[in-house]
DNA sequence: TTACTCTTTGAAAGCGCTTTCTTGATGAGG
DNA sequence: CCTCATCAAGAAAGCGCTTTCAAAGAGTAA
C-alpha cells in the first residue's frame, strides 16, 4: 500500500487556513484573498492533492459523473456517440457512466436505478425504452439531454438529427441519378426511421416519384434484418434499380443479400445507407450513405447536459443538418432486372 | 424534486434496531439475529431503500465500481469486450467505469488518476500504453487484470487468447486448402500480433511452407492500414494466393483493396482475419477468421477482478482456445495471377 | 449458584468534503 | 472618534455509511 492519499485537511494544515477556505478556492465558491489563494494552491501542486470524489458527493458536491443510457454498448452507432460524449466529458473532468439495458426495459429501469444511485449529475439518454413521461420526471430531478430519439415532447431537451431532411437527401441522390423504382428498407418502430420515412416520401412528392408500399421492407437496425429484409424484396421479383436502408448496418445485411443473388452494385442496383458509419468506408464497393455525425452529436450531447447542470436550462432542441457522402455504391441505372 | 430517497438510518428507526446493525445485514458482516434481519429485510423492501454509494465508499466500503482502462472505446474489437465486461459487472451490482486514452500515454495517465480517484475496486486493463512495471505498481493497490495483452509478466494477472494456436490454424487452413504462397498482414508493435506472427511461422515450420518475408506488411490494426498494407503487397508483383490479417479490421480494409484492383475472394486470393467481429458475418464475402470470443474474455475478466476483489488472489494467467470459423472468404487457389 | 466465555447489539467515532453560521477585521459615513 | 455595514476566514455541523469498542445477555462449566 502506497501512502494515502492527501487531503483537504491536510492541505489546510499545511497552507495554514481552514478546510473551508481550501474547500472555497477549490469551488470557486466564494472570494479568497489572492495571497491565501496562492500559498493554497501552492500546496496542492505539491501534494498532489485531488479531492475525493466520494466525500465530495457525499457532502452534497457534484459527483462530477454524468449517465449515459444506452440500448447496447457494443453497436458501431453507439460506440461513435459513446465516444463524442467520452470526450467532452473528459476533458470537463467528468466521468461517463455507461449503462445499457439491451432492450430490456426491467433491466433498463434497474440500470437507471444504479445510475441514480451513483448520484449522477445529469443523465444522457441515447435510446431507450422509457416513455416520455417517464423520462419528464427524471427530467425534474437532473439534466436530461437525449438523443438518437426525436423529440416528440416539448418538455424534453434533445439533440437530433435532421432526418426528415436525410431522407430527402438520400431520395433527392437517387432521383438525380435517374432511379424511379426505389426500394426502402425500414427500420423499426421508431420517431428517427419514421421522420426519415417521412423525408424519403416528402421528396418523392416534389420529384413526382412513385413509392411502391410493396418495394417497403421492415429490418430491425441491424445487419441481419437488413439482409432478411434484402432477401424478401429480391423474393418479390418486382423491379428496383436502387434501394434505401435507414441505417448503414441494414445497409450492410442488404449488400450481402444482393450479392449472394448475383447482384452487383451499383450496376444493377444502387444502394444507399444512414449513419456513416465508420466502417461504410470500407464495405466493397463503398457506401453512399446519409451522413449523421454521431460523434459530434454525442458531444454536443454531453456539452448540453454540462450547461444545463451549470444552470443555463434550456429546453431547446438543437439538432445536426444532414449531408450525404456519395462514394461507390450510387450509381445510374443501367440494366433492367427484375 | 421528489422527496429524499431512504436512508440507512431511517430503516434502522422503522425496524427499531441501530444503524449498525443494518449495516451488518446490507454486507453481511456479521451474525444477525434472524428476527430482526428479517424485520430489517422487510422495512428495506418496502421503503426501497437502497444505499447510498458515496457514503458507503467514504466510510471505507466498497465503491463498486470497476474502472476499465482501454485505447478506444469505439472500435468494435473493444465494443465486444466491453459488453461482456457490462454484463457481467452489472449482475453483480457493480459498475463499470469506462476511460480511454486514444493512444496517448499522458492522456491515459490523466484518465487512470480519474479512475483512482473514483476509489475503484478494481482495474481491467484493456489495452495500455503503460509499461508493465507502472501495471505492477498498481497491482500492489487493488485488483488488476490484464486483456488484449500477452503476459510477460508473471506478477500480473491476465486473460489471454491462444494467439499462437490461432496463428496455426490461420495457416493450417490455408495450407489444408492447398496454399503455400501466403502473404501476411501484420500487426504494430504489440505482443498480441507478435504471438500470431509466431503461431504462423511455426505452422509454416510444421508444414514446410515458406513464408516469403517480402510478403508481409504491416498493417495499424484498422480498417485504413489493411487496406494500404493490401496495396502495397499487390505493387510489389509478387505472386500469392492468400493472405491473413492479423485482425478483422485489417481484413475489412484488404478486401476493399483487392476488390478495387480486380481480384476476386476467393477466386483469386482467399482471405482469413483474426477475431470474429459481428461484422465479419456481413462483409461480402463473409470473411473466414480465428475467432477470439472477445465478449467472454471481457466477462472473463470482469469475473476475474471481482473474484480478486472478493480475497481470491490469484495470479494465474488464464486463456481461452482458437477456434477458426470457415465462410466464404477462403477457398483452393485456382488461378495464378501475379 | 458463581465465574467466565461467547455472541448479539448498540453507541460513537470518523471517512473527507461542503456549507451555514459566526466572528473579527476593515473601511465608510456621520 | 464612534457606529454600522461589509467582507474574508474560521468553527462546526452534517452528508450516510462502516467499524471499532464496549456492554449486555445468554450459555457453560464447576
Amino acid at each position: 500500500m502506497s501512502k494515502k492519499r492527501p487531503s483537504l485537511g491536510l492541505v489546510a494544515e499545511l497552507s495554514g487556513v481552514s478546510p473551508s477556505t481550501v474547500s472555497r478556492i477549490l469551488n470557486n465558491t466564494a472570494k479568497v484573498s489572492d495571497s491565501k489563494k496562492e500559498t493554497v494552491l501552492r500546496v496542492i501542486e505539491e501534494t498532489g492533492f485531488r479531492p475525493n470524489l466520494a466525500a465530495r458527493t457525499l457532502a452534497g458536491g457534484r459527483a462530477m459523473s454524468i449517465g449515459v443510457l444506452t440500448q447496447y454498448i457494443d453497436s458501431p452507432f453507439y460506440g461513435e456517440a459513446i465516444r463524442g460524449i467520452e470526450e467532452v466529458l473528459a476533458s470537463e473532468d467528468y466521468t461517463a457512466l455507461f449503462a445499457s439495458g439491451r432492450g430490456d426495459r426491467e433491466l433498463e429501469l434497474e440500470r437507471l436505478n444504479m445510475l441514480m444511485e451513483r448520484n449522477i449529475d445529469g443523465l444522457i439518454v441515447l435510446s431507450s425504452t422509457l416513455e416520455d413521461n417517464e423520462l419528464e420526471a427524471l427530467a425534474k430531478e437532473l439534466p436530461v439531454v437525449l438523443t438518437g430519439r426525436a423529440t416528440l415532447n416539448q418538455k424534453l431537451t434533445s439533440i437530433g438529427f435532421d432526418n426528415l431532411g436525410g431522407g430527402a437527401l438520400a431520395l433527392g441522390h437517387l432521383a438525380e441519378l435517374g432511379h424511379e423504382a426505389i426500394a426502402v428498407i425500414d427500420g423499426p418502430d421508431d420517431p428517427d426511421a419514421k421522420l426519415r420515412m417521412d423525408g424519403i416520401r416528402v421528396e418523392c412528392g416534389q420529384r413526382g416519384i412513385d413509392l411502391d408500399p410493396e418495394l417497403i421492407e421492415v429490418g430491425d437496425f441491424n445487419e441481419l434484418g437488413g439482409y432478411q429484409a434484402m432477401v424478401r424484396l429480391l423474393d418479390k421479383s418486382k423491379y428496383f434499380s436502387a434501394v434505401i436502408a435507414l441505417n448503414d448496418q441494414m445497409a450492410y445485411g442488404a449488400m450481402l443479400a444482393l450479392s449472394e443473388s448475383g447482384f452487383g452494385i451499383p450496376e444493377d442496383v444502387s444502394l444507399v445507407g444512414f449513419d456513416d458509419l465508420p466502417h461504410s468506408a470500407y464495405t466493397v464497393p463503398p457506401l453512399t450513405t446519409v451522413s449523421q455525425p454521431v460523434n459530434r452529436i454525442g458531444a454536443m450531447a454531453a456539452s448540453t447536459v454540462l450547461a444545463m447542470g451549470a444552470g443555463f436550462s434550456q429546453t431547446v432542441d438543437q439538432s445536426v443538418a444532414a449531408s450525404i457522402v456519395v462514394r461507390k455504391s450510387t450509381d445510374s441505372p443501367k440494366n433492367i432486372k427484375d
